[in-house]
RNA sequence: GCCGAAGUGGCGGAAUGGCAGACGCACAUGACUCAAAAUCAUGCGCCCUCAAAGCGUGUCGGUUCGAGUCCGACCUUCGGCACCA
């Protein structure tokens, strides 16, 4: 029977039955935690991208599982989120229904992909089961400190009065009604995982991750050494901090600026600029953060009648306001350099603000204002002369002395904030009690259920307010009747300790078994997308050091190793989108050639770290190679018992040499993900397979017989169905996978002879057979007596000859 | 604007500083066939009628016996974003 939709389900079923790819706990200690990122369960079926991350991360788990390990390789859902409560509004279909039902769909196809997940230790994040820890992790954090409540802004639609996720903001409006969107602000629950800032940078060293992504945590954290120094409000006892990496430009200092948002502005406001200082925060609550912090645009600002003291001149300098300084960085306060920052500079040439240089550069240097480099200290009083670096620590002394500075380290990363006015998220845990004040939810009454019946069309209000079944209830402290929190957590916070919970699904006391988590984790291999490389998988470490510190694990990091899958693009080049009507369903494909057809299409088709736009130009060929397989092994069975040759002669040798290289090369390339190289080397050995039946008569049959199981091993993890086939037709009784992943020969690598090339000054001008047990001085010899190098170096004085072992040899001439 | 990554045949893509283009697709030719498809075999970077020679990894320089790979500048594309003081 040739390979078919049919043998996939004959042998999906053949696994399920004999429980194939049950995990043993009691293998732990050869555990191997494999872990994609679970998905989103959106309406559509699975798509391209699916399979690539989850088909191609399981082939690799399959590896592991025939190298010996014991592969811990769950799934589950992502299933709360903006998507299903949007389509709710739309449709009016709840999203609890269309999420189930969008899960019941997504695990069918999921287990028609042939993946080895162990569905018994499914997770739902919707389920109560599960967000019943989700609060109780939100709890763990409150107790100890890590959440917190404070005011914050939120995207405010006017003519929706709804909060809008940054993702419903266009250019500035509502994607809904198109109204402007404002700006409002709320009191909103943070976690702290700025208190983690310095650990999460240093841990990112020992991780196996990619460089880029822990160049991105890196930025994303953004530590910069600095100082605060303090600037008095003249004639009042006002006084406010600023933060800046250069201190050594404090001479330089004309004017400051502070955020709009910062609530120092009204206090200090003169009446006569009050009117133009409301104008201009009403202006900015309308700018997306995105707007302020570009550089093309014109500065603007106003002044707000205020002056502020020079901590070391005493001079009077004016106090400002822009959009150009963020409430959320360092102090939301900046001493402004119009000399030497590019931004000051520009906003003082705006506003006829004085501009004074204190630092000019080395000899040499081009210090033309705006001069923004380290140099030497000028119209400095007591510094001048000395050197930026020296300055910027002296500097801070003094003021130090005086308690008006110190040095300070500072983090662009800010607290994180876990507050959404939304319906379909976890709520949170938290009851508000007139008398007792924030309260939190005893642990014994966990889950806070998420109501059903609710309306949650947009009007206003966080949906949960409107249902009093919901909000009203008792104060676990004193009795008296008290308030729900309305609002439900961010669903990041339902996928920062997923990983953790896979490993207990089932545990009804607590959220997971410290001693058992303690050894299935941490997750050997990590793979997702990239777009995770800053928010989810930073909030996941947090989320580990956070549940270490309150003693409920004891490793630090979540992910010891880390892949990003590329993005399978459309044909045109351009992101998938249902839109842009460029998606491709995996669907017909298999229909048409099977499912192991297409995965290895996708392994072999792309570099499965770079991905690329869709074609299937090649899909033809991989069914091609998968009836090529089948057909070496008709042959095979029909030559059995036929002949008799235990030779290894030059045939022999040659095809025990590309058996032998492509066991050596699948084994390398597919561990590190290279999966289109690792069938490139199946490829070859096909082809070896065909020239030795096609070129010898009398077969070594015994090694044509070991060279074809091989290949089937190596193709095993990438074609699992076909694999699982072509070892039954072989005669085995058991699986495939529970066979020994084939180990290569070294000795069978070593060629009689080889050839090399000869270059002459570089340039390739032959290439010669030698001996392989040559040494660099013979091969020299062998080739300079080479008649046509000879011929070559005719009249030519040799400088020197270069051996590269196996490789070449480079005569130099002049 | 800043940061990061990447530019290799007609296409997807290979190449620890060491023979550029593995393995495929497409194409061409041949075998098989009444024919087509399928299959098998051979060829296939550019220039050139052929051969030889030459030219070839975005552009220009550099380091090196030797550069797709390392360094500098630039161009283009794709990602990420934070005017971060």
């Amino acid at each position: 029977m040739p390979y078919s939709k049919d043998i996939d389900r004959k042998w999906q079923k053949r696994w399920e039955e004999t429980k194939l790819y049950k995990f043993h706990p009691e293998k732990v200690d050869k555990k191997l935690y494999c872990l994609e990122m679970f998905s989103y369960p959106s309406g559509a079926k699975l798509h391209v991208g699916h399979w690539y991350n989850f088909g191609l991360s399981d082939s690799w788990a399959r590896m592991k599982r025939m190298q010996g390990y014991e592969v811990f390789q769950p799934m589950g859902f992502d299933a709360f989120g903006l998507p299903a409560e949007n389509y709710a509004i739309k449709t009016g279909i709840h999203p609890q229904d269309s999420t189930m039902k969008n899960i019941e769909t997504m695990e069918t196809q999921l287990r028609e992909m042939g993946a080895t997940f162990d569905w018994d230790y499914e997770v739902v994040t919707c389920s109560p089961e599960y967000y019943k820890w989700t609060q109780w992790l939100f709890l763990e954090l409150y107790k100890t400190g890590l959440a917190y409540r404070k005011e914050a802004p939120v995207n405010w639609c006017p003519k929706c009065s709804t909060v809008l996720a940054n993702e419903q903001v266009q250019d500035g409006k509502c994607e809904r009604c198109d109204a402007e969107v404002t700006k409002r602000n709320l009191t909103q629950w943070f976690f702290k995982i700025t208190n983690y800032a310095q650990e999460l940078l240093d841990k990112l060293e020992g991780l196996d991750w990619p460089e880029k992504t822990k160049k991105i945590q890196t930025n994303w954290i953004g530590r910069s050494e600095g100082a605060e120094i303090e600037f008095k409000l003249e004639s009042s006892d006002i006084s406010f901090k600023v933060f800046t990496t250069r201190a050594d430009t404090l001479l330089g200092v004309t004017y400051v600026v502070l955020a709009p948002e910062n609530e120092l502005v009204d206090r200090i406001t003169t009446p006569e600029y009050k009117k133009a200082v409301e104008v201009y925060k009403e202006h900015v609550k309308k700018e997306t953060e995105i707007e302020r912090l570009s550089t093309t645009k014109e500065k603007t600002g106003v002044f707000t009648g205020a002056y502020a003291v020079h901590p070391i001149t005493k001079e009077r300098v004016q106090v400002w306001i822009s959009d150009y300084v963020l409430a959320s960085y360092g102090t939301g306060c900046v001493m402004a350099v119009p000399a030497h920052d590019e931004r000051d500079f520009e906003f003082a040439q705006m506003f006829n603000l004085p501009i004074k240089r204190v630092i000019k550069g080395l000899k040499g240097v081009d210090d033309k204002l705006p001069f923004v480099d380290y140099g030497v200290l000028v119209d400095s009083e007591e510094f001048s002369g000395l050197t930026s670096e020296e300055a910027r620590i002296k500097i801070v002394e003094k003021l130090a002395a005086g308690n008006m500075g110190e040095l300070k380290i500072n983090y662009r990363l800010r607290d994180w904030l876990v507050s959404r006015q939304r319906y379909w998220g976890a709520p949170i845990p938290i009851i508000h009690c007139e008398s007792c004040g924030v309260v939190p939810v005893p642990e014994r009454d966990l889950p806070v259920l998420l109501p059903y019946d609710v309306e949650f069309a947009p009007d206003g209000e966080s949906p949960l307010k409107k249902s009093k079944e919901f909000m009203n209830t008792v104060c676990p402290t004193c009795g008296k009747p008290a308030l729900r929190d309305p609002d439900t957590l961010d669903t990041f916070v339902c996928s920062s300790w997923y990983y953790l919970r896979y490993a207990d699904n089932k545990n009804h006391e607590k959220a997971f078994d410290k001693e058992w988590i303690n050894k299935l984790l941490p997750v050997d291999k990590y793979i997702g997308g990239a777009e995770h490389a800053a928010m989810h998988l930073l909030y996941a470490r947090f989320i580990t050091k956070a549940l270490r510190d309150a003693g409920h694990l004891s490793f630090d990091e979540p992910f010891l190793s880390l892949v990003h899958q590329g993005t399978i693009l459309g044909s045109d080049g351009e992101k998938m989108s249902k839109s842009k009507g460029n998606t491709v369903s995996p669907d017909e494909y298999i229909d048409e050639y099977g499912s192991d057809v297409f995965r290895c299409y996708l392994a072999f088709g792309f570099n499965y770290i770079e991905g690329g736009p869709w074609s299937d130009d090649g899909i033809k060929a991989m069914s091609r190679f998968v009836s090529r397989i089948e057909k070496i092994v008709d042959r095979l069975k029909e030559l059995r018992d036929k002949q008799e040759n235990k030779e290894m002669g030059a045939a022999e040798k040659e095809l025990n040499y590309v058996r032998n290289l492509a066991i050596k090369y699948v084994t390398k390339d597919a561990e590190i993900f290279q999966f289109n190289t690792s069938v490139a080397k199946m490829m070859e050995l096909i082809n070896a397979l065909y020239d030795y039946d096609n070129n010898v008569k009398d077969k070594n049959l015994e090694l044509f017989e070991d060279s074809i199981a091989d290949l089937i091993k190596l193709l095993a993890p990438f074609a699992p169905h076909f694999a699982e086939e072509m070892w039954e037709k072989l005669g085995y009784n058991d699986s495939i996978f529970n066979v020994e992943w084939p180990v290569w020969d070294e000795k069978a690598l070593v060629k009689d002879t080889i050839e090399i090339a000869i270059q002459v000054n570089g340039k390739l001008k032959g290439r010669k057979e030698i001996p392989s047990t040559a040494d660099d001085k013979a091969v020299e010899e062998l080739v300079m007596a080479d008649p046509e190098v000879k011929e070559y170096l005719e009249g030519k004085q040799v400088v020197k000859v270069i051996v590269i072992k196996n490789r070449l040899v480079n005569i130099v001439v002049k």
